[in-house]
RNA sequence: CGCGGGAUGGAGCAGUUUGGUAGCUCGUCGGGCUCAUAACCCGAAGGUCGGAGGUUCAAAUCCUUCUCCCGCAA
């Protein structure tokens, strides 16, 4: 597309990789910028993002400031004409927004301005959208509160999930940034003021936000496992354990009690909720890899298990 | 050395406290029943009990050590 333009890249999931795949290929990337290494699981070892490591694979140079804010002179530094961002976790100060020639731009994974910050893909689907998509926008002082230059919308598959939403809005995004590109050096591209009135805010998930409350709603509970698969996966304490949940499915009927096991079926637990069922087919028991629930069932004496406490 | 859980035929588990013939629920294969079946009945194959060392007449089980998997915390 343009290989001489100078391209700084900030990001740091594997969501942003195919989106700095996209510009390796079509423009030169002279840095990327990405979060620290962190010291990550049991036996804290040190951890490169998925950025990093596509970066250190194709030999672009890497800069991992603790503060953008203290640290800004490396990019200032750095000749740039473009700064992409796409999930990179840090608040980005006016100067850097403000030094290349055609300014900061943003890959955000919604239909701004709902679903502004860390957690778009998972907050849709928690909440049961019937879809979503892929905003580029100019970065601001204020988060994903900028200048719309185009979005592209998808509409949500039944059997979407958070990892399949990440693929293919990850894929989506970077398409949409190549031809926002083309727009922006010929100076084309749309600009639209987000409307404040519409904005909705979807925060990092916490750890409570994992959590299944079976006093709720069928479809409520079946939106959260599939708004929390395959990470972080919603959980229920099952015996006082903490069970994970990763397929389940909801029949509609009359309940007296919510919170208990009612029905075992060959292949699901059917644990009961406000209005109805919900029949888990697929769990991680503490202490354990992923089963099917037909499998969990071989190695259980099902009459205890109907005794058994959900919380 | 952050805290805890786990490893037993292909899958999920019991058995470990109190050492003494490898067990359960499935799956697979073969046969039977049936109009038929994911149902039922009969039979078979399939195991270095994560690895190494030790104690013992005897170790899945007790002791030492190593490896791998998982969750939490960061």
């Amino acid at each position: 597309m343009n290989k001489d333009l100078k391209v700084i890249f900030m990001g740091t999931p594997f969501f942003a990789v195919p989106v700095l795949e996209m510009l390796n290929l079509n423009t030169q990337v002279c840095l990327v910028v990405t979060q620290p290494d962190k010291l990550v699981g049991r036996g804290k070892k040190l951890t490169y993002s998925p950025v990093k490591e596509y970066a250190l694979k194709n030999n672009i140079p890497v800069f991992q400031p603790r503060s953008l804010k203290d640290e800004a002179k490396t990019i200032l530094n750095t000749p740039c004409d473009i700064i992409i961002t796409c999930a990179y976790g840090q608040i980005i100060p006016d100067v850097i927004l403000n030094y290349p020639k055609y300014k900061c731009i943003n890959v955000h994974a919604s239909l701004l301005p709902k679903y502004r910050g860390g957690a778009p893909i998972h907050w849709c689907l928690i909440n049961g959208e019937e879809k979503t998509g892929i905003t580029i926008m100019y970065m601001s002082n204020k988060l994903d509160a900028g200048d719309i230059i185009k979005e592209e919308e998808y509409v949500i598959l039944p059997e979407d999930n958070v990892s399949t939403l990440h693929e293919k809005l990850s894929q989506l995004g970077a398409n949409l940034l190549k031809e926002s590109l083309k727009e922006i050096i010929l100076k084309t591209n749309q600009r639209i003021k987000q409307d404040e009135n519409k904005a909705t805010y979807a925060r990092v998930l916490k750890r409570s936000d994992e959590h299944l409350d079976f006093s709720l709603e069928g479809q409520k509970i079946i939106n959260k496992i599939r708004g929390l698969n395959a990470w972080p996966l919603a959980n229920f304490n099952l015996n006082d354990k903490e069970c994970k949940v990763i397929e389940a499915y909801f029949v509609k009927e009359k309940c007296s009690l919510p919170n208990k096991i009612v029905d075992i079926k060959k292949d699901a637990i059917g644990i009961s909720c406000q209005d109805g069922i919900i029949y888990l087919t697929k769990i991680k028991p503490f202490g354990k890899n992923i089963m099917d629930v037909k499998s969990y069932l071989n190695g259980v004496v099902k009459e205890k298990l109907y005794e058994a406490t959900i919380s």
